[in-house]
DNA sequence: TTGTAGGCGTTATCAG
DNA sequence: CTGATAACGCCTACAA
């Protein structure tokens, strides 16, 4: 029913390889067929079968994602970054998120398997044993945001130790010495690295690190709202609190306005991943800001060298850089209005 | 170099018919014969090449999703619906998104045909003959919150109008007169639909539609910021503001606070989508509920039935109901707190 | 410069 | 119940 290559071929009275040869510019074709082929492939509408092409080739021209269930805005911008280079870079998108346990993500691999070229896998459930036993040793991965053991794979991750210590260097650096953390998901990579960060700030500034003061969370409002309620009960209080994401941030901001708690007046709030809204809070919230499409492009990046066997076989393990965006919540910076129509980023180096 | 179809009726002593047939419970086999293959091809880590299969039945399990560039939270939270109704239903999915103009997107929709069984097409820029130009006529297609000429297209779309109605409707029902509306970007269909809720909803109520408290915007918080401090400034001023999406009334919002302005005093606020934010704001936004996952969730839905080709063959046009989330920006209604913590869906009927 | 033919891994149609 | 075998649409030596 569809329309194939030896339709073009008859029509333009030729052998099927020559319309494949002119198809794929692969090898000599003369000029004056060259264009007849041409035109008669565009006058008939021909658009090559990619499942004979995939199956001659072994080549797919697309790229496998696979996202655990994220949240809002990190997953677009996530999404948009992968999206906007792979296009560029001529793969189409296979997506699997949403995915819960470890169970779940490699039913997911092992679907994928065989329809992609290239894998980017993003979860904090999966490891390396993982990876090995669900998919062919051959197909090139690269890791976002996990946790890296060994060097058996390549990965991209964003700077959540120094972003945390950054951040928590700054409240310590105005004068704040009683910082609590909200934590993100436990067993969660980003989550981990982010509290590293914090000890890291309070030890290099000689403070001691108290546990009560670091509260579970998992990365919601939620969260954030109960968190929130239990440091404000503390005794003594904490100066301030450090979000291990701007959404908690958001969810202490709203708790401590419902308890009739000034922010930055008596106590400072951060966070971290500068969503846009940040900007937009009341106070506009001091964050980390991170480049979250840029860690979805360059994980394609890396994976299409890597796929152009270009890259030097040697696993690469790359560290997106943060900054810190500071606003009032933190008590220092920030003009009185919060800068939402001048256009510029408002990003700061540290 | 990959295991095939061939080694698994080798290695059990059977002709390859016969293992297709045990793989696809296609045509009888006796009972020991389809245990030894089983475990044949288990032992020997077999997975059909899905290129050939694709190639011989005609059919990727694959469902193709076009998306244009779109805002945070409604973007995964759409994405979300898709893919967990998709993986249900056993099909993968093709993404595409981050499409600017109409070009963007026919080379997407080119770019998949072949590649799919079926396609999700959300695009406030595509249209009939746009799709049959692009298409192959036999693809089956559910159209997104797109706006839908005649009855050419399977469609998906969030009762905008009616929410819309409604919570203009809620307003004046606060005696509020003057109402201002910030709308949303231009030439969306989403944004005409709630435009013109907004409309009938004044004349119902007998107010008069003025031009001059209708104000341009694009569903980014920055447009909304902009919008308000124009609003602000009018002789006389509104009373009440009926954003178009809750990252403009954020913005807004925010604008209001550098100007000192006390909402809901002063001035009520009132948004649109119901974000998991809306509820944490200062003050929580009253704003309009819609299940943006339940939107992609039904698109899936309704695209499998037209695959199994069980669905009469009339088309449909589904429209899915929206509800009121009344809050403190709107002044009628929510306690002192945000009711963040005890669970409730803080949802009212219309 | 062009054509012929074999095969990629499956499924499906026949016979047996 | 099972086994040959012909497609599916494309690419690519090898021949001409």
């Amino acid at each position: 029913l569809s329309i194939t290559i030896h339709d073009v071929a008859r029509h333009a009275g030729v052998s099927v390889a020559t319309v494949s040869r002119v198809l794929n510019s692969s090898g000599p074709v003369r000029e004056e067929t060259r264009l007849r082929i041409g035109a008669v492939a565009k006058r008939l509408g021909y658009r090559p079968n990619s499942a004979a092409r995939t199956l001659k080739t072994r080549k797919t021209s697309t790229l496998g994602v696979l996202l655990p269930d994220l949240f809002g805005e990190f997953f677009s911008e996530v999404i948009r970054g992968i999206d906007q280079t792979a296009q560029r870079e001529g793969y189409q998108l296979l997506l699997s998120s949403s995915h819960g346990d470890v169970g779940q993500i490699e039913a997911a691999m092992r679907a994928m398997s065989g329809r992609v070229d290239g894998l980017i896998v993003m979860s904090p459930a999966v490891d390396a044993r993982s990876l090995a036993t669900n998919l062919p040793s051959a197909l090139p991965v690269v890791l976002l945001n996990c946790r890296v053991e060994g060097d058996s794979f390549v990965s991209v991750n964003i700077d959540n130790f120094g972003g945390a210590r950054d951040v928590v260097q700054h409240l310590i650096g105005l004068g704040h010495r009683g910082i609590a953390m909200i934590q993100g998901a436990p067993g969660n990579h980003d989550s981990d690295e982010r509290l590293r960060g914090y000890r890291e700030a309070l030890q290099a500034a000689g403070i001691a690190v108290e546990t009560r003061l670091i509260i579970p969370g998992d990365f919601t409002e939620a969260a954030g709202y109960l968190a929130a309620r239990q440091i404000l009960d503390m005794q003594p209080r904490p100066s301030a609190v450090f979000a291990a994401n701007d959404a908690m941030a958001i969810g202490a901001l709203s708790a401590m306005r419902d308890a009739g708690i000034s922010v930055p007046d008596e106590v400072a709030v951060v966070g971290f991943d500068d969503i846009p809204i940040a900007r937009y809070l009341s106070p506009p919230l001091t964050s980390v800001h991170t480049a979250i499409d840029g860690l979805g492009a360059r994980a394609v990046e890396i994976l299409c060298t890597l796929l152009r066997k270009e890259g030097d076989p040697q696993p690469i393990h790359e560290i997106l850089p943060t900054q810190l965006a500071i606003r009032r919540s933190c008590g220092a910076g920030g003009p009185a209005g919060n800068g939402a129509v001048d256009g510029s980023l408002e990003v700061k180096g540290p």
